[in-house]
DNA sequence: TTCGTTGTGTAGCAATCGATCCATAATTGA
DNA sequence: TCAATTATGGATCGATTGCTACACAACGAA
């Protein structure tokens, strides 16, 4: 009964989810949200509460989406190209931005204040999963004989977090692909692993198109992705 | 000639920088700061031209006192000393802030669009500031056999900037002694430091005072610092 | 003192913010 | 066909935003 809604809930979480990392939570107002997902405010308030509820909902929506996606993908690799896969995927898609967003995860850390206990709490917990993530793999290297087992599986995996974040912060003032693959190496060179090939992974520009290992354009659906 | 300023200049700017560094750019508004620094709107605009300026300049200002000096502090050390020392004093300051408002460097860098390329340049410039402090201490240690000499001074630089930023970022959501000691901990071993003694870091608590090596109870001005 | 210059204080500007009201359109079940 | 229910569209709310106009206060130079 009812009339129905005109608009695809994902759709327009993805286009918010666009919207909030392009300007983060508070700059984007909601004018601008009507604007990139087609909606007037009318029908936002009532399917979202308020902006806060579509910023909360467009986060999840594309976590799930993106990275818990990506961690699911290459979970089943051995441990090393597992790794080192990750953090090629996340430069790659980092210089492929032209606006350089870097990372919504670490934009909203950034942004969560303790007036947000909540929100702070959801960040974290993600934190912890790309953390668990790690965790697991080393400790998988470690057990087969991959990598050196003389140190701490949770240290370095809390290590490898700490890398990936600062990545991401550096990525957004210094889009530089030397400086982000000389930054990753040293921390995969404590699990005993060289820097993957990357004589694939275009250098040239940031804004020249891109391609995968097999040689297709990469990207078919979300050119960028905010993890 | 002419009537003379009421305020201190250095005071109103530390002022600003604490209250932007709580609460961001965007969201200190021009009343909040009236608020914190005593001045007027008339005369703020009189002084420092608009908001931004005094952002840029307390931006500065607290670079200046905090970041530069601590490097030169540091820097006549021995390089592991000076290292291990920079990330612990990181770590204590980090925990010791009970907003754990992270580092207002991290959080110029997340909010720095590419619509103010400027205050992008200045970021990344400070950024490179601190990697090239890294990069110094490494080649000092290979140069005088207390580093292994086998790796990309460079690249080692870059790696402990990423590890100081993630820190950082995961400050504000996970502040938790045993991550960012954790975390720190593999990047130190890639240049063969094991962790400098902690037995005086006081985790009790984010709360709990706190005491600085001698004995003495710490940060006598000011309690915490952006970096 | 008087003039010229500059800082300070109050009030208020237009613009924008998040959020809401209400009339109307669109659908289902009766 | 007729309620009942929900979505949409447009207008608008009070509050807050960055910023400024203007009168006045406080100083040095003459």
């Amino acid at each position: 009964m009812a009339r129905p809604r005109k608009f695809d809930e994902a759709d327009v979480l993805d286009m918010a989810a666009e919207a909030f990392w392009t300007k983060g939570f508070e700059a984007t107002s909601t004018r601008d949200l009507t604007e990139c997902t087609g909606l007037t405010q009318s029908s936002i308030y009532a399917a979202f509460g308020d902006k806060r509820g579509l910023f909360l909902r467009a986060l999840k929506h594309y976590f799930d989406r993106v990275l818990h996606e990506r961690i699911a993908r290459l979970e089943v690799l051995r441990p090393g190209q597992a790794i080192g896969d990750f953090f090629t995927e996340v430069i790659e898609r980092s210089l492929a931005d032209p606006r350089h967003r870097g990372c919504m995860l670490v934009n909203t850390a950034l942004e969560a204040t303790p007036d947000d206990p909540e929100l702070q709490r959801y960040v974290a917990q993600e934190t912890v999963m790309i953390e668990d993530f790690f965790k697991r793999c080393i400790a998988a290297g470690q057990a087969s004989g991959e990598f050196p087992a003389d140190r701490s599986a949770a240290d370095g995996a809390r290590h490898l977090l700490a890398v990936l974040l600062g990545l991401r912060v550096l990525v957004r003032v210094r889009p530089d692909a030397a400086l982000l693959t000389g930054l990753v190496s040293p921390a995969l060179a404590t699990l005993g692993l060289v820097w993957p090939d990357l004589g694939w992974l275009d250098l040239a520009g940031d804004d020249a198109p891109r391609r995968d290992r097999s040689g297709q354009p990469a990207d078919t659906h979300s050119p960028n992705h905010p993890i």
